[in-house]
RNA sequence: GGUGAGUUAGUCAAGUGGCCAACGACGGCGGACUGUAAAUCCGCUCCCUCCGGGUUCGGUGGUUCGAAUCCACCACUCACCA
């Protein structure tokens, strides 16, 4: 049982600092039933999490079964600086009122993930403003520059001669410093934050409260394509408030290989439950896309109702292995005889008429299921259902 | 402040007076094959209802029958020097 803890705990982990010390609270917990915390900071700014988020939620649930309480961190106080990811956006402060409304919207899509009675949410801005300018100055006295400039952004910076403000030396001092207050048994963060990371471990020592956190950093989740990470600009991400279809749909997109990877980080399913979906495929008795379409259930029940992602597999099977229309559509409608190449257009399903033009020919065009070759087909009175390749559709209705 | 290099479609990147709506690569889209996977093959990839036409190559103006390509000025980016 502690063996199998240890194992999902360090399950999908990029680099864990002080493993012997987790070890040891959970040994703490099985024997004695002892509790213990694990930190880990959000910014405040409006939260849109996708998966690549839920890594860390993830991680904090397993922490969660076995005994952790979570302290869900909102910077509140540091968004004010804004981390030196040196790109030196300048950050417009967030009032009280946005920062609340935030943390509420952060509350909606966690709770699905976390225990909310396992969970603590606390704002670093109640134990930071208090320090005042005396215990400012007395956080800065426990580091020096040499060491803060080994940070490797700042580094890059320094040597290449891009400014670095002041400011920008106190956020990972203040992040540390939450874990001085919270006096946490562990911290968890993407591996970017390793320095931050580190120093709550540095500070914790400074100010001598008796324990040192253990450090357990999570890998950047790569986005659909496989390559590079999930993000929202790239457009490769599985949002947790996408639609059921569209979240059961992306996921069964994603190739084989990314599916282990979505399934080690995201799936609830044991390591040892995995290990024999790996073998079944392997050997041929299990079918990869019955495996995927697990995990995409899986995840779309997570985020909406087991029933829903029932429903939005049926529903993705109509449409695409049966070849059969989507249950709903959207609709449009207009007055008077129109070109198909307008309508296309007009519906969405197309960017520019040149480019309908250009799907008919090449035959990704389908009127009620029929392929058209005709591009200057006028549609007179009647409902259609206009389709372009396999996935795009829409109902038209023209009234002439 | 000085000197030099650069700015081309979603990205990278050719093109240095007409054959340029502009090579190529990546990405994207469509088709075939499939498990809407991967891999592979084929096609498309500025806009306009076809013929054909229109608007593009940092901006403005100019030279020319004709400019992404030449000239002038402006803006921005980068490198070296101060």
């Amino acid at each position: 049982m502690l063996q199998e803890a240890i194992r999902e705990i360090q399950r999908g982990s990029a680099e864990i600092i002080d493993s012997q010390r987790i070890e040891k609270l959970l040994k703490a917990y099985f024997e004695e039933g002892k509790n213990y915390t694990v930190k880990a900071g959000f910014d405040p700014t409006a939260p849109d999490l996708h998966l690549g988020h839920t890594v860390l939620l993830q991680k904090l649930a397993t922490f969660q079964k076995y005994g952790a309480k979570i302290q869900f961190l909102i910077g509140d106080f540091t968004a004010q600086i804004g981390d030196p990811t040196g790109k030196s956006a300048t950050r417009k402060t967030l009032s009280a009122v946005e920062i609340l409304e935030n943390a509420k919207s952060y509350e909606e899509q966690v709770f699905k993930i976390l225990d909310p009675l396992k969970t603590e949410v606390v704002f670093n801005s109640e134990w930071i403003n208090p320090l005042g300018a005396s215990g400012m100055l007395t956080l800065t006295t426990t580091f020096n520059v040499a060491r803060m400039l080994e940070r490797d952004d700042f580094d890059k910076r320094y040597k290449s001669q891009t400014p670095i403000a002041i400011s920008e030396f106190i956020y990972p001092l203040l992040q540390g410093y939450d874990s001085v207050h919270l006096k946490s048994d562990i911290e968890i963060g993407g591996t970017d934050q390793k320095f931050n990371l580190l120093m709550g471990r540095h500070l914790q020592r400074a100010y001598e409260i008796g324990k040192e956190q253990a450090v357990l950093m999570m890998p950047i989740l790569e986005g659909l394509d496989g390559v590079q990470k999930m993000s929202k600009s790239l457009g490769n991400y599985i949002g947790v408030a996408d639609a059921p279809n569209d979240m059961f749909a992306k996921v069964l997109s994603v190739s084989d290989e990314l599916m282990w990877r979505y399934y080690e980080l995201l799936s609830t399913k044991t390591l040892s439950e995995i290990e024999v979906l790996k073998a079944g495929v392997a050997e041929g008795s299990l079918h990869p896309k019955r495996v995927k379409e697990d995990l995409a259930l899986e995840i779309t029940a997570r985020f909406h109702s087991l029933e829903v992602a029932n429903a939005a597999k049926e529903e993705f099977e109509r449409v695409h292995a049966k070849n059969e229309i989507p249950t709903e559509m959207e609709e449009f409608s207009v007055d008077g005889e129109i070109s198909i190449t307008k309508a296309l257009v007009d519906c969405g399903l197309t960017p520019s008429t040149s480019q309908a033009r250009r799907d008919i020919k090449q035959g990704a065009a389908k009127i009620n299921q029929e392929k058209i070759s005709d591009e200057q087909l006028q549609l007179g009175n009647g409902e259609y259902i206009l389709q372009i390749g396999k996935r795009k559709f829409a109902k038209l209705k023209v009234n002439a």
